[in-house]
DNA sequence: CGTGAACTTGAGATTTCTCAAGCGGGGTGG
DNA sequence: CCACCCCGCTTGAGAAATCTCAAGTTCACG
């Protein structure tokens, strides 16, 4: 594949994860499409920004896995958030210091896209405008949905939600194969996610994996049985809204 | 105390809640003086905005305290969020429907603004529009740190650091009194909020008292080793962004 | 081949939960 | 005015979930 063809296709998944949140017209695809002004190659295991910094850039991730997370004294890690390829990382966050770290779990190209262009989005491009605003109220309904999940959820019911969530998500840009999706994502990362131990993790998937709801292959997570992982994770999709655009606010139902 | 009175002094708690991100002129704070419409007196344990709904209304806190919170199908609830006097609730919930439910804990005092007044505000009123984004981020700060304490800090780490963030937070609004604030939250509800039983809250709290760290007069929570309880927390304020109270808090701010 | 990272397995330790029962004070109906 | 009742707090004890430590395996990659 050509480079030129690759970056083109690596672009158009801002456009497909935006396109969940609202509807586009041609002129919005095509001023998203060369909003990015450059892209980068990072290895796995790298930092992208640390906290305290301030970053000025906004990045969109076009492959790969990054994750937000934070690091106890203790030496525990809490991963706050995963980023897939199309979201979007310090939307606004220019305007205070980071309180955490974001990094690269995979190798990752990342978009950047400078503040002034994103600017110019928020105050003339409507339709993409008010498609930012709902990817950020989703991003919120995202920590919201985890919170409770750690807070409440047992170990089992926790990591069946995230794999349900993971796959949606995943499925909205077009990154699925059917029932299967390419996350290489490491036990010890769902763990740090969860709250659990890696050891648990293993030990729960295995279990996922005698039940017939999921497998493996290599990095790929397949799975054997969507409505028994749902089911095992309560997990409802409602919170990502994806695909349900209502329309101007005031048509909905009571 | 007369009514007008009243009000006024629970208006001005916006204003002092928006001034610790970001500097306000006279103009500014009048502004915002005006743009509560009307307001309402609601019981304890009541809903203000259920699952579901799309709320077109933006709320703020003038008295008393409110909870975003999930209900799990086992009938568990996390509570996601506490609202303190100040605080505001939907600030652009009318984009998506609620995931979750909003309600009072305790007997609460609510100011409503227009979405249009909202608008208006966020077009015309630069310095407010920077404040609000701040309070934006600094809320969804708040998510991440609770989501780290929840998945990998230990019970009286999570319970510690949640007394430390809510002194912090009464402080900024100026409803401590020297180490004593009015949270009238009752043990289940911190289990609620923290994804532990209330029994082991209740334990955890008589350890806090054995340690000298806390007391509670009634339905105030008095703070009798404020350095020992961030310590207890691993607290660190940075994630409030809340200017540069960071110091001892015996002298407050006038 | 050698090496390291990720995964797997076992077993005991620990934290936290659940169930169950008793206590206390403030509000309410008689 | 008093007794009662409910809600929130407290205490005890066994149970369950999950962790930690430790060792072994596999596999991709240099």
């Amino acid at each position: 594949m050509c480079a030129a063809c690759s970056a083109g296709a690596a672009m158009s998944i801002l456009v497909r994860h935006l396109e969940n949140f609202g509807a586009l017209d041609d002129r919005d695809r095509e001023t998203l499409r060369r909003i990015i002004a450059r892209t980068k190659d990072l290895p796995a295991d790298h930092d992208i920004a640390r906290e305290g910094e301030c970053p000025i850039e906004c990045a969109v991730v076009l492959e790969g896995l990054v994750a937000r997370y934070k690091l106890l004294p203790s030496g525990k890690r809490q991963i706050v958030a995963f980023h897939i390829p199309g979201d979007m990382i310090d939307l606004h966050g220019f305007l205070l210091r980071l309180d955490h770290n974001i990094g690269t779990l995979t190798t990752t190209k990342l978009g950047y896209i400078p503040h002034e262009a994103l600017n110019h989005l928020l105050t003339n491009w409507p339709r993409i405008c008010r498609a930012l605003w709902r990817v950020a109220l989703v991003d919120a309904a995202i920590f919201r949905e985890r919170l409770t999940s750690i807070g409440r959820r047992s170990a089992a019911e926790r990591l069946a939600h995230l794999l349900c969530e993971l796959f949606c998500r995943y499925r909205a840009v077009g990154l699925t194969d059917n029932l299967a999706l390419d996350v290489a994502v490491t036990q010890a990362e769902l763990g740090d996610a969860l709250g659990l131990s890696y050891v648990h993790v293993n030990r729960l998937l295995q279990t996922f994996r005698g039940e017939g709801l999921i497998r493996f292959r290599g990095t790929t997570l397949v799975i054997d049985d969507w409505p028994g992982l749902k089911r095992r994770g309560e997990f409802n999709d409602g919170y990502l809204h994806v695909g349900d655009l209502t329309g101007e606010p005031g048509s909905e139902r009571s």
